[in-house]
Order: C-alpha cells, then sequence, then structure tokens
RNA sequence: UGCCCCGUGGUGUAACUGGCAACACGUCUGACUCUGGAUCAGAAGAGUUCAGGUUCGACCCCUGACGGGGCAGCCA
C-alpha cells in the first residue's frame, strides 16, 4: 500500500535533501494517559509510525504523563494494546517522567540564567496579570528576585515545603507578547499527588508546554509532528530549546480527525461512559480504538482509512461513509459468509420429504475461492427473513409472495403457495411453499432466471444467537455546542433475540468476522460464549433495497 | 478587537513548485450476478471565498477584504 503524499513527507523530504538531521528521521507518538484512544489518534499514530517506517526511521511511544491527577495506568496499558493491535511496534518505550530529573536541572539552568522565577501569585492573580487577547499582561511583583532566591525556592518548592497553588515556577519571557503563551509561562506547579509511575518522589510536576518540546529534544526527535492548536505554542517551545542551549526538533502541526455522527473529545467520550449512554470505553458504538475493535474493524482497515484521508492543516470533517468503505474493503475480501436469520419467519416446503436433509455445498468466500466450501443443512421447516416475505409487493421487490417464484441460496427454487396467520393479529406467522427438486444449485435446471435470491437457515438444525444491532451515535452529522447530548440517537442499538443462525457459527469464538449474506458483517462480541453466543453487527452490505425503498 | 492557522466539486485530499483542476468517498445511470453484495462500464458535479496586483500566463506569488477555526488552565 504505497503511502499517499502529504506536505509532511514534502518537508521531510526537503530535510533529507538538505541533510538538516544527518539523514534521520525520528518521531514520536506522544498521548497523556488519561483516556483511551480514538480514531482520531489513530490518524496520528498512523501518520507518525509510517513516517518512522517510510522514510526508514525511529517511533518511539512517549506517555505525556505530566498531570498525575488524571492519569492512570489503566490507560497506558490500553494505549499501548491499541497501537499494537492497529500494527506498529515503537522504538522505545517512554514516559515523560522519566525525564523529570532532567527537566528539574534543566529549570535550574534558566533560573540561572535569569530567565526563569518563582512566582507566589495565586491562579486567579496569575490570570490577572495575563491580560486578555487584547490588552497586554503586567509583570509578576515577584518577577525579579535575585537567582539566590528564586534558586532557593524553587529547591524548596521540591522539597515539599510549600502547600498546592501556592507558588509556581515561571519563564520569564514577555508578560506584553501578543502571544500569550509567551507571557511568562507557568513551567512548574506544586501538586502534592501520588503519580502512576514515579510515586510521591515528587510534589511538583512539570507543565505539559515545559516537559513536551524538552522530552522531544531529549529523544533527538526530528520531525515532532501534533495538532493544530499547539501552532501558538510553538514560538515558546523554540525559545525554550533555544535559551537551554540544546538540540531543536521541528514541530509540525497538522489538523486533527473529525468524524461525522461522532464526537472526538477525550471529555466527551468521558462523558458518555460516565453518564451511562454508553457500555464502557470499549462500546462499540464509540469512535474509540478498544470501540471499533470490538465493532469489529479490522487494523488493516483502519489503516487504510488513515491512508485515504490524507493530513493537512485545513481543519475538516470526515463522512463516517469513507471510514465504513475501508471497512467493507476489507470485509468484503477476508470475512467468510454465513447464513443466519436475524427476524426469523417459519417457511414450510409443503413438498419436501418429512425428516428429510441434505448437506448442501456453499462457498465460504466469493472473492477468495482459497478459503473453501462448507456444508450447510436443508430440510423441509427452514427460517426465512421476515423482510423477505410480503403478501402484497410493492413496486420492485424481488424477494417472496405469494405466487411468486424466489432461489433459496444454495438450494431450489421455490414458489409461495400461502400463508398462515395469527387468527388475533392477523400477522403472517408461516408461508407455504413448493420447491422443484430440478432446480437444486448446481443441477441442470437450477439456471433458470428467478427474480430473487434468499438466505435461509434450517429450523432443527438453527442455532440461536443473540444480535447486537449498531447505529450511529448521534442523528446530526456534527454533535456540537452545549447541548451536544441532545442529538444522542435513542436507537444507536437494538438488540435481537433468538436469532437463526448455521450451524458452523456454533463454534465462533470472540472476534472472529463474518458476513451473514445479504445482512451484514458481524463479529463475535467479547462476552460471546459457546452456548450463548452474541454478534455485533459492524456494518451493513450496501442496500440498494434500502434506498429504493426509501424513495 | 491582539496574535496565530485555514479557505479547491456534497465530503476528504491532489495538481510535477506559475502552463486553465486530478483521485477517492458519496450521488445517479447501465451491464453482470444463485448475496438488490462484489465486480465492470459510464454520468452529473468545482473553474479553486472575493477584489486588486505581479506575470505572456496563478489554485499556486503579493496586498486587502470576507468567511471559518484556535489562544486569556497552576489541563494536554
Amino acid at each position: 500500500m504505497p503511502e499517499r503524499k502529504n506536505f509532511i513527507r514534502e518537508v521531510i523530504d526537503n530535510d533529507l535533501k538538505a541533510n538538516k538531521y544527518e539523514g534521520r528521521v525520528q518521531t514520536r507518538f506522544p498521548p497523556e494517559p488519561n483516556g483511551y484512544l480514538h480514531i482520531g489518534h489513530a490518524k496520528s499514530i498512523c501518520l507518525n509510525f509510517g513516517l518512522a517506517r517510510d522514510y526508514k526511521g525511529k517511533c518511539n511511544l512517549r506517555f505525556d504523563d505530566t498531570n498525575p491527577t488524571k492519569e492512570e495506568m489503566e490507560y497506558v496499558e490500553s494505549i499501548q494494546e491499541d497501537v499494537r493491535w492497529l500494527g506498529f511496534e515503537w522504538d522505545k518505550l517512554l514516559y515523560a517522567s522519566d525525564y523529570f530529573e532532567q527537566l528539574f536541572e534543566y529549570a535550574v539552568q534558566l533560573i540561572k540564567k535569569g530567565k526563569a522565577y518563582v512566582c507566589d501569585l495565586n491562579a486567579d492573580k496569575i490570570r490577572e496579570y495575563r491580560g486578555t487577547l487584547t490588552e497586554p499582561g503586567k509583570d509578576s511583583p515577584y518577577r525579579n528576585r535575585s537567582v539566590e532566591e528564586n534558586l532557593d525556592l524553587f529547591m524548596r518548592m521540591r522539597n515539599g515545603e510549600f502547600p498546592d497553588g501556592s507558588r509556581t515556577l515561571r519563564a520569564k519571557i514577555d508578560m506584553a507578547s501578543p502571544n500569550l503563551n509567551m507571557r511568562d509561562p507557568v513551567m512548574y506547579r506544586i501538586l502534592h499527588a501520588t503519580h502512576h509511575r514515579t510515586g510521591d518522589a515528587w510534589c511538583i510536576y512539570p507543565m505539559y508546554d515545559w516537559a513536551h518540546g524538552q522530552s522531544d529534544s531529549i529523544e533527538r526527535i526530528t520531525h515532532s509532528v501534533c495538532t493544530l492548536e499547539f501552532t501558538d505554542h510553538r514560538p515558546l517551545y523554540d525559545w525554550f530549546v533555544e535559551e537551554l542551549g540544546v538540540y531543536h526538533p521541528q514541530q509540525i502541526e497538522f489538523a486533527r480527525l473529525n468524524l461525522t455522527y461522532t464526537v472526538m473529545s477525550k471529555r466527551k467520550l468521558l462523558q458518555l461512559v460516565e453518564d451511562g449512554n454508553v457500555k464502557g470505553w470499549d462500546d462499540p458504538r464509540m469512535p474509540t480504538i478498544s470501540g471499533l475493535r470490538r465493532r469489529g474493524y479490522s487494523p488493516e482497515s483502519i489503516r487504510l482509512f488513515a491512508d485515504r484521508i490524507g493530513v493537512s492543516r485545513a481543519e475538516s470533517t470526515v463522512d463516517v461513509a469513507l471510514l465504513e468503505d475501508c471497512l467493507r474493503d476489507y470485509l468484503n475480501k477476508h470475512a467468510s459468509r454465513v447464513m443466519a436469520v436475524l427476524r426469523p419467519l417459519k417457511l414450510v416446503i409443503e413438498n419436501y420429504p418429512d425428516g428429510g436433509v441434505e448437506e448442501l455445498e456453499a462457498v465460504n468466500n466469493p472473492e477468495d475461492a482459497s478459503m473453501g466450501t462448507r456444508k450447510v443443512p436443508f430440510s423441509k421447516v427452514l427460517y426465512i427473513e421476515k423482510e423477505d416475505f410480503r403478501e402484497t409487493p410493492p413496486k420492485k421487490y424481488f424477494r417472496l409472495s405469494p405466487g411468486v417464484e424466489v432461489r433459496l441460496r444454495y438450494a431450489y427454487i421455490i414458489k409461495c403457495t400461502g400463508v398462515v396467520k395469527d387468527e388475533k393479529t392477523d400477522e403472517v406467522i408461516e408461508v407455504r411453499c413448493t420447491y422443484d427438486p430440478e432446480t437444486r444449485s448446481g443441477l441442470p435446471q437450477s439456471s433458470r432466471k428467478v427474480k430473487g435470491t434468499l438466505h435461509w437457515v434450517s429450523a432443527a438444525h438453527a442455532v440461536n444467537v443473540n444480535v447486537n444491532l449498531y447505529d450511529r451515535l448521534f442523528n446530526v452529522e456534527n454533535p456540537g455546542g452545549d447541548n451536544w447530548k441532545d442529538s444522542i440517537n435513542p436507537n444507536s442499538l437494538e438488540v435481537l433475540k433468538d436469532c437463526k443462525a448455521e450451524p458452523t457459527l456454533a463454534t465462533a469464538k470472540p472476534q472472529d468476522r463474518f458476513q451473514f449474506e445479504r445482512m451484514g458483517y458481524f463479529c463475535v462480541d467479547n462476552d460471546s460464549r459457546e452456548g450463548s453466543l452474541v454478534f455485533n453487527r459492524t456494518v451493513t452490505l450496501r442496500d440498494t433495497w434500502a434506498k429504493i425503498e426509501k424513495s
């Protein structure tokens, strides 16, 4: 799969030509372990690891774990699992917390240089002194402390002598800068919190803005790829490495991914989980990598997607239809075909011998002959899909109705002779038909043309399964604003009990993927077990009939 | 109203670094088909936000306007 060219690759090509980093390409994927990864992160992962792969470089996985109050081991584990599942292997597994001591020394350097100071202003005061978007800020009264005093205070901050929030270490830059990030940004805050890796070794923690650039520098990252919102921070990162006189990585920003009919911010995803709108981070309706995995997505399909959406600096929203196309592209080639009836309707073949059973041969994947064939039992009483029968067929309806002939897939051509109705509700509860023994698949007469072909399952041999039908989580393309939750799709999950599947499925294991012919692609749910099978609908097939019927 | 980023068919990206716009998704036809799937063939759809400028020539360069987005956490 040739990677598509994008502006970042052009930058790298030029750097390589100019021999800017001795021909090295070193990237990294730097998540904060404060939540599960989503499809937007997948874009970044494919980008960073893909760059390293294609330019024969290296890519680290580095956790930017600078805020112990929000980060957890659970997240660092899930992130590693997701990156691996996507098909990537990091050069080094690193943590910003590995650099806490080095970062502290760097800070001391800046203090000694007169470029950083301990500030006693509280959070409110700092905000007040910062000024506004249009007005300059003003200097902190603590801005001109002596180097000695700053050193002493900073050391005592580290030693735990001061309570949370009482002091900060700030870079001494320019309170009048039009770029707010340059108005003496906080480098360290006091936080008496236990860190998931460093425990209680520290009570001061570096801000992201202070830690991130230096971490990249320490790792000798050549191309530090990040999202657009950090563009305004780049001058600050540049200032730090220049004042420190250390290795200077090049930051390149790109637009984060937005997808229609879903939300992508960690905050909102967390809220969906906490409010019970979904059943967890890995709920198949979630755009998280673990959710997509449970839904039945393959790593290949997500990588293909990342490749097709490209990379740019223009903010955009990708149509989920593109993601689904990538999904079907993979599943069509790789998923075994089976027959399963989601909403069963009994079909009795009047002229078929009682108790007779035939083993009919069915193709496992018409796209891949090497996947072979299997036997499917056929008998007098079958189940067909409710929607495949209409007593009074609408126009262009190719399926079964009274007097009409259809093909039963891999079996015979049948003709509907009548129906049995529920006396009270008038609902059709059974369809009667006759079959033509000459038309079995493979026989000469089988070439007779009929309008439709139906899937079916032999009633006596069927295995009962439960099926989760998933639909989009939101009813609107761009769920935004304060009332984003109002557009949650109340019907995003429909649970079907006692669906009928062919016996092959009895031993299906979690994560196994199938195409239920004519119905869609399905994946065995993680909570499924033998005897109590649960399938998740990954995505429907392209359905031209659904389109016709709608209009 | 300060600074920064962005503006190409419905959507997402391209355009060999200035030679009148390509690919994919989607949409619509038709063919084929024992999945109304897949596949195949074809069509519609933008003159590149706008106005100036530079140039023989601009989506590409310059200026300005308009539109969208980001930034005032001791979050990342």
